[in-house]
DNA sequence: TCCACCGGTGAGAGCGCTCCCATCGCTAGG
DNA sequence: CCTAGCGATGGGAGCGCTCTCACCGGTGGA
């Protein structure tokens, strides 16, 4: 068999099986206006000839793509050093496979970009857009709205957007969780590492935070902020540290800033979780290795993928905007609380 | 301005710019033969309509996607833990973006959906194939080479592929890398946990490992086998201790198997590097945050993903295939060895 | 003066597919 | 027995684009 002859196209197929291009295209499709014979004669030369229906020819007739972006929006230094991403693009892949939809990769880190990109979608080029996390005052979503792709974004928008739907897991809840183990476990000096405020998950992990502690009777703790990072964890940790030496115990609103804040109760020669107990947030890999052991809120984010999908796919095929889904979160109880 | 509008064609702008879609086609496509001032009106109504090609359209002519596939081998659990193919991801979509090409993900871990690919592939529906990891005995790389897509993997195929090229890193000199170090460090009792043997870069690190050893007239060390994970990485240095507790380094062929090793020698009461030096092989972000930190190898990821796409638009564009390339690592001296 | 040539342009075919509409051979109702 | 109706099929237009080819007017060499 030769590498190098065309394809077999519709016309191919027909002209092979004695019928027409419009029976041969039904089967394809699957419609029922076909007789039984017809559609055997018609599966086997497909099968024989190994035709496979072009998806450029399918597209501009049907004006769909069946395909979806996946739009990135950080810079390549935070993704490897955060598996959410990663977790989120593969969760997507695998959600996809099987629906006949094919997943395309979009970067969109700058502005210069959204322009190209709000380009490209109008182009036609996808059929929906999957917005993997979301920053304040980000015009992307605005700008896809309005041109009529169907949008759905990963996580809380900072402010309502007619026509965008989302997907989120329960940050107040986990940050609620969070803070709660640590009430539970009888500490009253409970400070927290915030992420930065113009994030909604931060911001909701917060608001979770100060909901336990108002809950428990608690006075208003002592709130430090970092940049989600490893670094501005210890800082905040510092900080924290310096404005209240009597703290008995930290949330950090993400496992990286909870490592860090580690590192720094480490050197300032606080045990934990004796003398200060440490819960973080994200469960990544990293939580289990640290030492101790960290006790932290995971979220499902394979599950917040694949009902971003679902809502995706369901507004393509012409369903409504679907209301927002929160997501519950858990906490995983291990050595730092 | 309607959102339901239809978008305009290479017609209406051929209308409104009062020339043939000829030129228009030839204006947006950058062909020299057109008059400055035709360019330039083309380009004002291209503008002034927000025109944008439409890509079914285009392919079906010219018989491109302008799109390549990024085929992924691993089941999610693997990918989660391991931030290669993360990475990879991320560095592929970076290096394809300002190119025009676009990045579908597919998915093909099962052996049933080789064949789904296969044919998709050889539906036309991508310009090319990026195949992020191999293991020995993959039909894949010969099912689309046979059907004429230009394909590169990552990884050094168990044997050689007429036709196929790949970008490695040099697992055998990143093994001797780490080896030489151990050497250097004056220890005598070498040990390596080496990787699933079904795999090159496991087994080219071995032979890198042999290697120094031979190189500084040390008997050939004991040999246990991983397959990669963590748990793995504590059976095999237990069984290490187990054959030659005399043992005063180990080589471990990848992070989380350092990370396993760690582990054990820990529960055993070896100090590490002080009775035991270890080396690990990725630098995972992990690596940074073990106790002792672990000395490592790193392989130039993203410099990899960059290579391979490079490679492969090239054949697309009808270069021929490129002789392999192999990339060098790098030791990340840090407080394990 | 004639014509080969060349840059710039337009007309038209056709890429592989879907889908509307016409057609055809039946059966069932009048 | 005729025909309305229906399921199965084919013909053909057209999706938006590229590309070949023909054409046009202007230039320069014979």
């Amino acid at each position: 068999m030769s590498v190098q002859r065309q394809p077999p196209t519709l016309d191919t197929v027909a002209a092979a099986a004695g019928v027409s291009r419009a029976t041969v295209s039904r089967v394809i499709n699957g419609s029922p206006r076909v007789s039984p014979e017809a559609k055997d004669l018609v599966d086997r030369t497909v099968a024989e000839l190994g035709y496979v229906p072009n998806r450029a020819a399918r597209s501009l007739v049907k004006r769909r793509t069946d395909s979806i972006a996946m739009v990135l929006r950080e810079a390549d230094a935070t993704v490897l050093a955060d598996p959410y991403l990663a977790s989120m693009i593969i969760a997507t892949s695998q959600a996809l496979s099987g629906t006949g939809m094919q997943l395309v990769l979009v970067n969109g880190q700058n502005d210069a970009e959204h322009e190209r990109l709000a380009e490209y979608v109008r182009g036609g080029h996808v059929d929906g857009v999957l917005l993997a996390s979301m920053h304040a005052e980000d015009p992307l979503p605005h700008l896809l709205i309005r041109s009529g792709v169907p949008t759905v974004v990963g996580g809380r928008p900072d402010r309502p957007v007619p026509g965008l739907t989302y997907v989120d897991s329960d940050n107040v809840g986990g940050g609620q969780l969070a803070t709660e183990r640590l009430i539970a476990a009888g500490r009253t000096g409970i400070a927290t590492i915030a992420g930065p405020p113009d994030m909604t998950a931060a911001t909701d992990r917060l608001t979770g935070y100060h909901r336990a502690l108002a809950r428990a009777g608690q006075p208003g703790g002592q709130v430090a902020y970092g940049r989600f990072t490893r670094i501005s964890g210890e800082r905040a940790m510092a900080e924290l540290l310096d404005r209240a030496p009597g703290l008995d115990a930290v949330f950090a609103a993400n496992d990286m800033m909870a490592v860090g804040a580690l590192r720094t109760l480490r050197s300032a020669g606080r045990r934990v979780p004796d003398d200060v107990a440490v819960v973080g947030y994200d469960d990544i890999e990293l939580a289990q290795h640290t030492e101790p052991a960290l006790t932290t809120v995971r979220q499902p984010i394979a599950e917040q993928a694949r009902t971003m999908t679902e809502l995706l796919l369901a507004q393509i095929n012409g369903g409504p905007v679907s209301d927002p889904v929160v997501l519950r979160t858990e906490l995983i109880p291990r050595d730092s609380a």
